[in-house]
DNA sequence: ATTAAGTGTGACATCTTGTAACACTTCAAG
DNA sequence: CTTGAAGTGTTACAAGATGTCACACTTAAT
């Protein structure tokens, strides 16, 4: 055995996001922008915070590269850099790459063991991938090879 | 009946594991088992650990509960005890939760958006899986309609 | 009894995370 | 112009996670 990889530097740019954070992108993501109150009052529920709390959030948040600001009025408007689905994305490749060698497949043989995934869902979503699959060819031609080793 | 996750606190027992020790972990999944000093050995390019380094690691790692030792000899054989497949899963179904209200479909989607999975390979993993679902669960076997590709 | 091979126990310097007080900047109303 | 509300950035800190060990302890052999 020789094939250990070496990307142990998280490189901290688009990658984890603690949960308190996520829960600020969620609100992002959902509406698509937000100010720092609106962030506030969606977060009121679960957690109580202060004003400059959520604006701390913020501004780590944009250095991390996930968001970025508008001035609008005197207000900064908050929106995604990043899409939710991309960032999840992005995360899953991680995931495979570290625990099953970058083999989506593998790792989605192991969600379907531990049932988090059917047969029957990943067919539907296999019809809807192609479908889409179509509908981007058509503008953008683009050859997929996405083989595994024998 | 729905399998519904009743609690989503990260609970921190079987979770997020940081990147060194996932470096660790990564040796032990691949060859089933081992010795702190084959854990030494095998990270000895990467990071060039202490032996009570490595100690540490494996303890704390066992504490988190994703490794298990027995003793042979004088020595401690460590081995995983969760696998790497089913690790994995566990944490696609946090990012699921996290990026897509639980989605593995949607999260999947992204991933085709992505060019991480195609069609084809879903569809042949969905077959796997529901001729697994067979041989574990033997019933009724049922018919496959495979449609294949045009 | 001395050792070599192994093990466990603190300990510490850094980061990361969650939280926030406070000071600074401006537009807008008096 | 003076004030103040609405916004913003800076700085700080306690907890907990991480990476790293020096050491002291245990035990099967020699």
């Amino acid at each position: 055995m020789a094939k250990r990889r070496k990307s142990n530097k998280p490189s901290k740019s688009t990658s984890a996001l603690s949960s308190l954070e996520n829960d600020v992108m969620q609100v992002v993501w959902d509406s698509g922008w937000a100010k720092a109150e609106d962030i506030r009052l969606a977060l009121e529920s679960s957690h109580n915070l202060k004003d400059s709390t959520v604006r701390t959030l913020l501004r780590r948040l944009e250095k991390k590269g996930v968001l970025e600001h508008s001035v609008e009025g005197r207000a900064f408007v908050y929106r995604p850099k990043v899409q939710a689905d991309s960032f999840a994305a992005k995360a899953v490749r991680g995931i495979a790459d570290r625990f099953c060698r970058g083999s989506i497949a593998s790792l989605l043989m192991g969600m379907a063991g531990d049932e988090m995934v059917s047969a029957d869902e990943l067919r539907a979503l296999a019809d809807k991938i192609e479908q889409r699959q179509h509908e981007t060819d058509e503008k953008k031609p683009k050859q997929r090879k996405r083989k595994k080793s024998p």
